[in-house]
DNA sequence: CAAAAAGCAACGTACGATAGTTTGTGAGTT
DNA sequence: AACTCACAAACTATCGTACGTTGCTTTTTG
């Protein structure tokens, strides 16, 4: 019995099941913990299937964690771009677009803030300098509220720390059924970051 | 040539040199990718030796994880007793204590936050309370500071995480060799943690 | 006080399991 | 005929753990 019929979604789609199954178990289980037999069970494919498609496993991760740091820089880019042209509403649509994506995307930016380790040290530096850009977007985000409003920000550094450590926070416990909206969430956590700006709410 | 000369320290110390070379590489690397030879390395003996100070890797995993939580668990209460007996003072030392333990302590608490998915049931759900523990300390502290100032919290529980998220993000990257010290360090984040509550600076 | 017994802790080796990866083959598609 | 891709099997490496042995240290005993 040499072989399954092929699938009908045809060949071209296996390269993202694979990407999602790897996404589903480094999460729950961590990259080390996870094994290709596993990747290859849950798209029901034999282990050596995989690498028609992979380059091996530190790629999969790699692939995984270089574009979540893409997306969330675009996301997060556009959002600004779009909001009202002064600091404090392009900041506030920094915040909000950055929870909102850590909680859409929980898995994915889970796996991109604790599998660091993971990675040699070409795919860490590439991860590492998106995410050095990342913090900065949100650093100067902050030093022009703060030259805009006047606001008394104690330190912008440990201000845009404050901002990532939530997302990264919600995405470790957040889950869609749960019992607060996800727009309400992000609107709190809109809320806070303004108030630690020492801004009265607006 | 059958065996080295033991240690001048004696025996009763490689007990917890294992636990410390273990919270080194278990830091470094994470548990998974940590091997109990590197660990034996670590502290000069054979592999098969450490069997006689542990029970197993994960008994390793699970000592380091618990006693963290019941460190924390008992500095953080010992702070708050210690403050004035306002509900805003003892908030105040309740997170500063937090911050600075999680400064201090960064390689056990950074392994606390990120290896739960390791540890079988038992040793799971024996963290797990602790940690639901904690929480629930700070989710107490913050309703307090609301009963008795007025203050304006928007949610408690986000609140709560608010200061959790942020220690788990210091443990991650605090330094002591960095430019700032770590007193001012806490006193940023107590700002901070005060702001978030809609409070003037004190 | 000295000799014998018991215990402790490290040694080196081995085992079974599982890991990532490679390879040769052949069926299905274009 | 050329190409794609899944298969099954094998390979090498490394893992956690178990074991019997050895020698030092401490306690018990005569």
């Amino acid at each position: 019995m040499p072989r399954a019929t092929r699938l009908t979604t045809g060949g071209a789609r296996t390269r993202k099941s694979i990407r999602e199954a790897a996404v589903k178990l480094f999460y729950e289980q961590g990259y080390e913990a996870t094994s290709l037999r596993g990747v290859a069970a849950e798209v029901d494919l034999q282990v050596g299937s995989l690498y028609n498609h992979i380059n091996g496993k530190e790629d999969l991760l790699a692939d995984i964690m270089i574009s979540v740091m893409d997306e969330l820089l675009d996301s997060v880019h556009d959002a600004v771009e779009a909001a009202e042209p002064t600091a404090l509403a392009r900041y506030e649509a920094a915040v909000g677009c950055h929870i909102r994506y850590h909680a859409e995307h929980a898995q994915q930016v889970f796996i991109g803030n604790s599998e660091l380790r993971s990675l040699n040290e070409d795919n860490r530096t590439k991860v590492l300098t998106k995410r050095a850009e990342y913090e900065n977007l949100f650093l100067r985000l902050v030093k022009k509220v703060a030259a805009e409003t006047g606001a008394d920000v104690i330190d912008p550094k440990i201000q845009a720390y404050s901002v990532l450590a939530q997302g990264a926070h919600v995405s470790s416990w957040y889950r869609p059924s749960g019992p607060k909206s996800l727009d309400k969430l992000v609107g709190t956590y809109i809320k806070l970051a303004v108030r630690e700006l020492g801004l009265p709410a607006s």
